[in-house]
DNA sequence: GGATAACTACTCGGATAACACATGTCCGAGTTAGCACGG
DNA sequence: CCGTGCTAACTCGGACATGTGTTATCCGAGTAGTTATCC
């Protein structure tokens, strides 16, 4: 899995910590982590395909959050980034075999492929199950020091 | 993840309808599914080096399961080939952030990498319920015809 | 006829190229804020 | 003083290089079976 996951996971946090309305450019976010900041706007455009960041262009422009925390979940960030491929693919080997049929898609009829899936669908469930609001709230909990660090960060990147 | 996991499977299946102490040369798995020999032999060093199948050199040589199929998990599989790294990795990005401490490990502390750890283990777990037996049991209760198909494929392949 | 030794064919195993995708970088289009100017 | 038009800086967005890992291939080391030879 691309390292943009992680990115995106924890500037998804940041900005959900930001007060509605107000974005925050690429350079900050970037600056955030002492991340390239060209790279990391490719995997925000990215969020911004997928419906869960929008840009505003221009001065005081930037990225936010394209709707709120309890309504964008793990898997939405990991599609968004990875693309919506299952690990797993098959390439219906099975077709290649003896007594294969050709009008068979064995994407659906293969066992194989079956667990496989199985074990993806486990997978993204277990993603799909927790939001971005609920990281937002473990953080808050865990770190208390964690909102007020980062608006303080970006306060600070605002000189 | 890599085709080569899609191959190993299909090979590993094959090989459980062998009669003990019989071994197939990669060439003739290979030819089963119209593969390319020479890197499905790599895939099968790999199942190798993880103990799940034993090679053997010289004529009548070649590959057969090292253990009993109801001791090869889909896991061990997947583990052999594509290696035992967890799909997201954490870079530890926290370590750059503001009020980090350096003596932390952040792949443990970080709540991110907790909830990613979180969905990778019930893909694991899902992989690790399913033994190669128990897909050998389903394939011969949906399809008979298999385990009749792939030997007569291997003896055809021994002319 | 039997045992032995060399030979031959076959198989794995790792070292070696070719390719694809993830990673990283750059510059142009569009937008907004600020400013200067005129009324 | 206020409104208006211009300028300039800032931001995103997609097009362009680079590096690393997967995909694919080849040839050498080793082994077992076979055969020919000798006792």
């Amino acid at each position: 899995m691309s390292e943009g996951v992680e990115w995106a996971l924890h500037s998804c946090l940041n900005l959900s910590w930001l007060p509605p309305g107000q974005a925050i450019p690429t350079a900050k976010l970037a600056a955030f982590y002492s991340l390239p900041a060209a790279y990391l706007n490719k995997q925000l455009q990215a969020l911004g395909r997928a419906g869960i960041v929008s840009s505003i262009s221009g001065p005081r422009g930037g990225f936010q959050l394209a709707r709120n925390p309890e309504h964008i979940t793990l898997l939405d960030v990991v599609v968004a980034i990875e693309g919506p491929d299952e690990a797993f693919r098959c390439d219906q080997l099975l077709k290649q075999g003896p007594g294969a049929d050709p009008d068979v898609d064995y994407r659906q009829a293969c066992l194989i492929s079956q667990a496989m899936r199985r074990a993806d669908l486990a997978w993204r469930r277990t993603l799909a199950e927790q939001t971005l609001a609920d990281l937002k709230t473990d953080v808050e909990r865990q770190y208390p020091a964690s909102e007020s660090n980062t608006l303080n960060r970006f306060a600070a990147l605002r000189a």
